[in-house]
DNA sequence: GTTAAGGTGGGAAATGTTCCCACAAAAAAA
DNA sequence: TTTTTTTGTGGGAACATTTCCCACCTTAAC
């Protein structure tokens, strides 16, 4: 009882209590580790970190209802800030960058092995920054390789709202229908599009259906 | 052998050779019926139509390399005619309403029983019109929702060139460049459009696109 | 507190769509 | 055979969309 209140404290958020389960038990296995508190979404996990101060925490990306990156800002913005490993099963380097925006500190892809999590974790609580092998040879390929488009993932590369018009597009409506049912202008509908052409490198509007609906099919929403 | 010659003359058409066999096997099993040819494309059957003149034709829709329909179409104009009936896996009126153009007598569905095969060559025989119940029930209910449309298949309902012109789109081509690829005015391209429209009950280009887009995905186009 | 990014819109020229119309060849119907 | 329908080919003009600029406001990010 007494060593644990050496023990380094660590917040574990991630929506699949299987997956807390798991890592919660890499962890406890560590001498120097503990987890301090679970949560599965951003407010379970804010309320945690109220009453008991974690030292780092494990979080997921894709949480239910809310957004990992979020939780991660907040985190690593409080004073003192509460360093933040991300824990997720994305390997496409959208996510990367959005987390290490956000202020994380490592990005762990859920494929790795166990004890790569308690490196990691001592890393991450050293102040190094952590990115899994794969997601290093990406960016270094990206680096290389930077006008390297092949297809990427829509909703990596747009923002939500334009991801929404995207997909409406895919679905079957058309601008001023998208406008109504967004309750915006068709001009505003049709700056939208211009940007998610430029983003996804599309010549057309023509282009853009066709993507869409290719996508919307793909992800099961047609 | 007296007997035979009195039994009423079956010729089978059918680029499925187990299916030749099964339906031949029911044929023969009736006392007043026989197969008196068995052929797998439209050539074969017209040579076998020569040589000895059936009493009724069993034709697939589906041939190899020919069409069920033009053979339909041949045999039903003959002097003196041959009544045909239409065996065919394809539930979809738009096959139903070809057959029949075409001089059918009857339409039954693959998947009916052996039974209702010999029933309904008596009825073909007699001069009476058939078709199986699904068939029937799909006529009413179309007589009853006109505007139910259902997505039948682009290519049934559509010319050759026009289908020709809605894969382009499905591909990712738009107008101008199709115009270019078949070497036509972009005007001929969009009366085609406007004929694609009408036939597929679509009331815009984008509604076409994306209808386009659905289907080259499913037949593999893309 | 200045910069960057996301969401919101307008104006005007170019482009695309739609609804007419027409004509010729081929196919089907009479 | 002759007539009618279907198919493929196009034009003109009104209308709608697209595209390329531009601007404003808000919310993070640095």
């Amino acid at each position: 009882m007494m060593g644990d209140a050496k023990k380094l404290r660590i917040l574990l958020v991630d929506d699949h209590p299987l997956m807390r389960q798991g890592i919660a038990r890499v962890i406890e296995k560590d001498e120097e580790l503990t987890v301090c508190g679970e949560a599965s979404s951003v407010s379970e996990a804010l309320k945690i970190v109220e009453r008991s101060r974690p030292d780092l925490a494990c979080v997921d990306l894709s949480l239910e209802n809310s957004n990992g990156v979020d939780l991660v800002r907040s985190l690593t913005h409080m004073d003192p800030p509460i360093p933040c490993l991300v824990i997720s099963m994305h390997e496409d380097l959208a996510y990367v960058e959005k987390a290490f925006r956000a202020g994380a500190c490592g990005y762990l892809l859920k494929r790795e092995s166990a004890e790569k999590l308690t490196t990691v974790i001592r890393q991450a609580l050293r102040g190094e920054v952590f990115t899994s092998s794969q997601i290093t040879s990406s960016m270094l390929e990206r680096l290389i390789h930077p006008n390297n488009d092949q297809e990427p993932a829509p909703q990596e590369m747009l923002t939500a709202r334009e991801y929404e018009i995207f997909c409406l597009f895919g679905q079957g409506s058309a601008r001023t229908e998208i406008a109504d049912q967004l309750s915006i202008s068709v001009k505003t509908v049709d700056t939208h599009v211009e940007r998610i052409k430029e983003t996804l490198h599309l010549d057309s509007t023509f282009q853009l259906i066709h993507r869409s609906v290719k996508h919307c099919l793909k992800v099961g929403l047609l």
